[in-house]
DNA sequence: CGGCCAATTATACATCTGAATAATAAGGCG
DNA sequence: CGCCTTATTATTCAGATGTATAATTGGCCG
């Protein structure tokens, strides 16, 4: 009768995935203000309808969202260790050259990740992520630090991991605004000289030797 | 004959800081979709057309409120080193602790920061505004490290500067985010002790000493 | 004290927003 | 093959949003 829109029907799962990926596309492009039901509905090529069909606000979407772009910030850094050398320090080295390039560093995900920074002050579930995210993250790194060749009591063991990860935040965070700013691999060069001056090991001497070890 | 509201014919200085003051207070209360035209005016007391008057357009007003959001950034750590010590190292440590500290470090100022971002990477304006308060920022810690006694090559202050930089950053962003995750001071210890391992000087020293000599 | 400029309010408008409900067709199961 | 569940589309709704324009009133200048 009507010309109304063909359509399959999919699983729960592809639906889910496909509006979570178009939300965080529109955020990371227009900010939070572009991510409407109808543009989001758009970009994962269906109605708006459809999104009521399977979150029932929009905010549950935004939170399913923000947890789907931390996942992945998390996997990205950890896939890492897994094909990383065996050696404690050059395995810090390869951690911190990782959590310092590309993908991590990118200034797509910098917007995503401050667009979504607001919900996270304001609503618990969010909060209750970026919380396990972080921590999540630092442990990882704090991993790394206690096989480190030293000496180091639990307090300092702490301590430390809190700075490192300030310095590769901070990194991470004027790289991915202000690429131009600085040449090819420097902010990688300054992460593991910096880390390294830290933690009182030679970093840029590990990772050099690694790279060597490869070719 | 109307009730029509009464109102006092303020300066335009007056009124563009109120509506920017309303804006940024917004912005930070509810994120950037919580700063519409109405609301704005409502908070700064008066109508809305009245911001169209002194704002051609709302991204006018955003820009000026970004702008003004750094400046004020700016004048918090600045204003700073007009009371330190005199000692090169005191004053270094003397700054860093001061970046470190309230209002500097602060949750609000952080969702403030974070919910212009998108605008950064988008609006040329914004852009510049943000790269000339970075570098300005920089560059008042690279010319406390120059002050430093001991010897560094251009490209290692350069380098130095942004490392230094980037722990103030990363130790600003997760103070401000996540304040219960960190004993008081502890950002400001940690501050101290790794930009005294980055520059190899002893900050804490100084700081402790400064301190001291103020009591 | 009166007039006049412009700062300010008020209203209108087209569009968009998130949400709710009604209508339909896709495709698995019998 | 035909039914029936439900995934999906279509429509509706009340309110918000940025902008534009018209109406008024505040207060300085003469």
């Amino acid at each position: 009768m009507t010309d109304r829109r063909p359509y399959r029907r999919e699983s729960e799962e592809r639906r889910r995935d496909d509006l979570i990926a178009a939300a965080l596309d529109l955020v990371s492009e227009g900010g939070p203000q572009a991510a409407t039901v109808r543009a989001i509905a758009s970009r994962a090529g269906v109605t708006s309808g459809l999104i009521r069909h399977y979150f029932s606000t929009k905010e549950e979407l935004t939170r399913a969202a923000y947890l789907r772009l931390m996942d992945r910030m998390i996997a990205d850094s950890a896939v890492v260790l897994q094909g990383g050398p065996d050696d404690p320090v050059a395995r810090l080295a390869w951690f911190v050259a990782a959590s310092l390039s590309p993908p991590v560093v990118d200034p797509v995900a910098v917007g995503l990740w401050a667009g979504f920074l607001h919900g996270v002050q304001r609503d618990t579930a969010m909060r209750d992520v970026h919380i396990a995210t972080y921590l999540g993250f630092r442990d990882v790194l704090q991993d790394l630090i206690a096989a480190l060749p030293r000496t180091a009591s639990a307090a300092q063991l702490r301590s430390d991991a809190i700075a490192c990860n300030a310095v590769i935040d901070g990194l991470w965070l004027e790289g991915s605004i202000l690429p131009e700013a600085f040449a090819v691999e420097e902010i990688v060069t300054i992460g593991l000289a910096s880390v390294g001056a830290i933690l009182k090991v030679d970093l840029a001497a590990a990772m050099a030797a690694t790279k060597q070890a490869l070719t």
